[in-house]
DNA sequence: CATCCGGTTAACGTTACCTTAATCTGGGGA
DNA sequence: TCCCCAGATTAAGGTAACGTTAACCGGATG
């Protein structure tokens, strides 16, 4: 069963950069555009998650929250705020928000967020329930930020793990650079989609073997990049029919 | 099998709060907040403890401690009193709880209490029932408040010693600032987060041999910090080496 | 009442990293 | 084959995050 998420702003180019990516990652996503509206989809679409911006028409994120939760709900919630200096009061919690992001963010971290709160309210007992990719010689520990090639750890800068989690969250697909500008990057980003090139280079650097020949990240010319998926490394058994 | 907390608070930041550290920590929780539901609940959820608000709508804690108590139920109970003065009171009336904390209390605070009333009540054989976390050449001893580099004894402030307790709770996970002042101060304390790294940075003086290469306190750009997990920790040894 | 100690804040120094831009390389099409 | 373009690489600059210190404040202690 897919999760579902509400998602709550008022501004068109976020929301639906949110519900792009959020889609892109599986889940269920509706939209609505003001506070009130929140409480006409409670019923109909039950989320088990909302996604809240703090300054909304007819009633602002924290006053639905509070609402919320003065009927009882215990819907986790993500609460996005515009402002650097509100936060820190905001979270002082007076409203019951499980996390909190500050404009401008990148959609992935949002749904790393959104990950690591599902993992705690229906935490699954002995594994920790910890997101782990593993390609080849290569293991990413999503929660850790680490990285390991043949079990040692690189160091890498934030964006190269962000860039690096989020082809591993679409591994084998071809990601454009715009896709990639867009799910990694703050949505206000304006600049050239060459920045991609140049952090694929430096992630390169540290995880492939040898540059001119990867193994994990493929150039797909004119188009983008991709990871290489479960067939081209090894595990080609669940494919074994081809 | 998880042990099963109950939280009976009727503000719902605090039994949010509290509700999010318990289970970060592992334990399976469930808030109510009145009196009552907790009758509702003891047949359905069998919680291996209470969590108990002092202040309460329909019933107060008192009352719903001494009706447990009627009943001849022996599950732990944790008080949460708000007012200073009426707690010396409270304790002196015999009403069968099993710990006290006033508010306003840092949810490792709660968590500390916890983990002893569980120590107690069913004392492990062996281990002798005493945390201790071993990080390398770091030692800490959660009971004693007591910690040791190179079996020699550091000498921590509240705060500092109550951080690195959290960060060892939390081993090898990243913690943002944010998390960790909801851990670790009282849950009303509203401030710079940067006053996190004036800690970290003290920490580190006292139980880092090198603050520039830190071994057991990590930085994570962007993020926040992290106690070195189990791997990180063997390729810092091969990088001791020199 | 004076002193001390720890917590917090604010200011400043420093580092690391993101980005731009310029140059280099290689492969495919004419 | 040569040209051209897409991608790869590298260096350099600016900036924001982090580290550190000092000063202030309030509560505890003698």
């Amino acid at each position: 069963m897919k999760k579902k998420i509400l998602v709550v702003d008022d501004e068109p180019s976020i929301s639906m950069l949110i519900e792009f990516n959020l889609k892109l990652a599986g889940y269920d996503v509706r939209c609505v555009h003001d506070g009130e509206a929140v409480f006409d989809m409670l019923k109909p679409f039950r989320p088990d998650l909302i996604v809240l911006d703090l300054m909304l028409p007819k009633m602002d994120g924290i006053q639905v929250c509070r609402e919320l939760r003065k009927q009882n709900n215990a819907v986790p919630i993500v609460m996005l705020t515009a402002l650097q200096d509100v936060t820190d009061k905001i979270t002082g919690l007076d409203n019951g928000a499980d996390d909190y992001m500050t404009k401008p963010f990148s959609p992935q971290e949002l749904l790393s967020r959104i990950q690591a709160i599902f993992r705690r309210t229906q935490a699954l007992p002995g594994s920790g329930g910890n997101v782990v990719h593993e390609i080849g010689r290569l293991t990413v520990f999503a929660e850790q930020r680490e990285v390991r090639v043949d079990g040692k750890a690189v160091d890498l800068t934030p964006k190269e793990f962000e860039l690096l989690l989020f082809l591993c969250r679409h591994r084998g697909k071809v990601l454009s650079r715009q896709q990639l500008l867009h799910g990694v990057w703050d949505y206000h980003f304006l600049g050239d989609t060459r920045i991609v090139d140049v952090h694929i280079s430096h992630l390169r650097d540290k995880i492939e073997r040898n540059a001119r020949a990867p193994e994990y990240i493929m150039t797909v010319r004119n188009v983008g990049y991709k990871l290489s998926g479960p067939a081209a490394t090894e595990s080609a058994m669940q494919n074994a029919s081809l």
